[in-house]
Parts: C-alpha cells; sequence; structure tokens
DNA sequence: TTGACAACATACCTACCGGTATGAACAATT
DNA sequence: AATTGTTCATACCGGTAGGTATGTTGTCAA
C-alpha cells in the first residue's frame, strides 16, 4: 500500500492534465481513476466528490505556478527581463511538440467561467486562482513602471487585470484557432500595448524563434 | 400545424438563450425543447443532433449580432461615437436588471473554446463566430485610425484579433465576479490601451452612469 | 379518393456518470 | 492477540441525457 499523500497528488495532477486535454464537464471520475490506476474507492476516500477535486487540484496547479513565477519575477532580473521571461513561461505552457492540441488554455479559468450557478465551488475555486494570477501582472507592471519603461502612469492594480483578462482570451482564441505562431506575435503585441511600454523597449527579436518549432530559450534560471 | 420555419427558429433562439444563461453542456435537450413548447418529435425532425442545433444558433446569433454591429458602426457615426457605440451594446448585452447572474460572457465562444478535441462542430462554430467578430473589432480600430484618434500606425487586423481576445477574456473574468462597475471601467481602459487612443480622445464620462443601474444611455439608432 | 410526405407527438432505450455500500488488507496501538 | 482506524478495491445504484422507433395528424398532388 502506497502512501496515502501520492495517490492523493496522482489524482490532483492527473486530473489536471487531463482536464487541460479536454475540460472539466468531459473528464469523467471514472476517467481520471483509469489514468491513475486507483479505484473509485481510492478516489472517494481522498475526495468527497469531483468539484472537491477540483478545488484542490486548482490550488495544487496555482502553487505550481506560483513558485516558477516567483523565479520569472525575481529581483535578480531586470523589469524588461520580467517581462521575457513572463514571455517565455506562456509560451511554454501553451506550447505541446507532440502534434496534439497545443494551445490550450488555463482549464481551471474556463471551467469557473463556464460552470453552472450551482457549482460555487468550481467558480470560487478559478476566483481565487485568477486573483492570484492578477498579482503576478500588477508586479510586473508595476517593476516595469518603476524603471521607466511604460508611456504613462498606470493604476497597476487595474492593469494587472486587464493583462489577465486579455491572456486568459487570447489562450481561449489559441484553443479554438491553434495557431501557435500567431499566438506568440499577438501575445506580445497585446502585453505592450496594454502595458504602453514604450517603443523604444519593445523587442520583437525573441519572437521569431519562438514561434518556430524550436526549443525556448529561457532565460528564467539561468 | 404552425410553419416549420417557426418551429426551428423558436428553438434556435430558445437554446441560445438558455446556453447564454447557462452553459453548453448544462442545457439538455429536454430543457430547449420544454422551454420552446415543442417535444423530442420535433427536435430532431429539424435537428440531426444537439451539435447541430448549437452551430445552427451559432450561425443565427451572429446573423443577429451583425445587424446590431452594421448600425454600430454605420458610417452616420464618427469614430468616436462609434467606440461609445460598441462600448454600450456591450454593456447591454451583458447586464440584466433581474437580480440573476448579470455578466454571462458570450457562449458560443466558450463552448468552442472549452469543447473537448472530438466536437469539431462546436469549434468551427466558434471560429466562425470569432473570425467574424474580429472583423468588426478591425473596422473601429481603422476607423480610429483614419479620423487620428490612434497615438501610433497600426496593424488593424492584429489590434482587430487583440481586441477581441481581451474582450472575451474580460467577459469571462465578469462572470467569475459579476462585478459589473468594475467590468464598465476594465472594458474602457482596456480598449483605450490596446487601441492606443490619444489622450485627448479619452472619454470617462459615460462610464459612471453606466457602471449604475441606470438605464444605458444609447447613442445607437438616435 | 388516395397515396405520399412533411411535421410533429409519445414512449422508450441505452450508455454513462456521479456517487454509495460494503468489505478486504494492512498498520499502529493497547 | 485483539482492536481500531487508515487505505483502498469491487460491485452496484439511480438518475439523466442524447438519441431512436413508431405512430399520428394535417396537407398537397395526382
Amino acid at each position: 500500500m502506497s502512501a496515502p499523500i501520492d495517490t492523493r497528488l496522482k489524482l490532483m495532477q492527473t486530473a489536471t492534465q487531463l482536464i487541460w486535454d479536454s475540460n472539466y464537464d468531459n473528464v469523467g471520475i471514472a476517467d481520471i481513476c483509469k489514468q491513475a490506476g486507483v479505484t473509485k474507492g481510492a478516489f472517494y476516500h481522498h475526495f468527497s466528490s469531483k468539484a472537491e477535486l477540483f478545488a484542490s487540484a486548482c490550488k495544487y496547479d496555482c502553487g505550481e505556478m506560483n513558485k516558477e513565477m516567483d523565479k520569472v519575477l525575481s529581483p535578480r532580473f531586470t523589469a524588461l527581463q520580467q517581462f521575457e521571461n513572463f514571455f517565455a513561461i506562456m509560451l511554454e505552457k501553451q506550447y505541446r511538440g507532440d502534434g496534439g492540441t497545443q494551445i490550450c488554455g488555463c482549464p481551471f479559468f474556463t471551467a469557473g467561467a463556464q460552470a453552472g450557478c450551482e457549482e460555487l465551488e468550481v467558480r470560487a475555486a478559478s476566483r481565487e486562482l485568477s486573483d492570484n494570477g492578477v498579482i503576478y501582472f500588477a508586479a510586473l507592471a508595476r517593476n516595469l513602471q518603476a524603471e521607466g519603461c511604460l508611456q504613462r502612469p498606470v493604476d497597476v492594480e487595474q492593469l494587472g487585470r486587464l493583462l489577465h483578462q486579455f491572456v486568459q482570451g487570447l489562450m481561449m482564441h489559441g484553443r479554438i484557432f491553434q495557431d501557435f505562431a500567431q499566438f506568440c506575435l499577438d501575445l506580445r503585441e497585446g502585453l505592450y500595448q496594454l502595458l504602453g511600454v514604450k517603443e523604444e523597449y519593445r523587442n520583437y527579436n525573441g519572437c521569431l524563434s519562438a514561434a518556430s518549432n524550436e526549443p525556448l530559450q529561457k532565460v528564467v534560471g539561468k
């Protein structure tokens, strides 16, 4: 008998993966169990319902994301480097080399946005996730502003929201159209415009390589 | 016996309404039939499947939207008036005074973005809808640019996409948080920033009234 | 008048899916 | 050694939702 933590973790990770590839409604508990190599008994020992699993998986994914984001926004980097890190990590997240669905967006966000009114647990989870994401976007905006990269003074809190909203919309659009090169171009341009980055600080060099099938050059963790 | 067109139309309209209030997966055929006052026999006489109904309803809704958008972007208006029309019509679409769910986003887009890979019909429909929406956003950008309201020359086609992506993301965010006043503020600010509207053309007067519970002042069709 | 066909209505089928009931295997405790 | 609680495995249940099979009613053409 394996450690209970392992099983619980395995279920959350498997659920996350399956929901990323499909969506909340489409992924059944049986699917998750089968993929994770456990049975329903184990599932309902660890989670009281599908919604609770979703919320837990969302929190877990949020925690993982935070780790990466903390690296991305480390004070070791200049604000512009942070921007590039941000950019790179997003492309990395959405790119799959296996030829299947590439751009799939954030399933926790979309599930919350589409969940019926009755599934409050699901909506609450994606609300928490959004709040968390907005914080990082706002931090990026604040740093860029502090280093004088922006054209005008901004309300970083609102701007954080706008960036988050745009990126979510962009990913959904990307999921529908599956054009990775366009996704890259739109992401960069949209962020620049929303942030109001000064012309001289806009850099489109990295974009072409990212749009190709080459592995992404990561500034993070150098 | 009523005309067949009526029944078909009724089904599409009812489905559209129900899906706007909830989502594609949550709305059953039985629900749609009951609400429309017909039976399953009638339904499957007109549509071969739920997905086909969805696609048809999407096309229908798209056509209705086009009518409104053509009014909004009528050459009778200046570009800035067109912007305000755009703004007003979006708020109107997302606002429900009945106290229920207010901001619900565009269900056709979200359904397509969340649809599993197998439901190609659904995804194709929302792709078409998106292309259609982008055209109008691009037209608005082009008109604003032509009248010298923008800070810099822009690629209107890409900008149309960016605006569409942002608005979709904003609506989903709004659906999760249900803060109408914030929705208004974010919508205006996001559009201004993405478009790069010159400072002197930015007008925040109409926003406060729109954020209140007053009926929206429509410029359209004056 | 009578076939043919459109436009439904009713009843039913089946597969699935979230959730439950029950019990086995194992570990730690007393 | 007996007890208790954790961690699962197996079998099953009840509702639901998409879809079907078949009958019925009205219309129109020949």
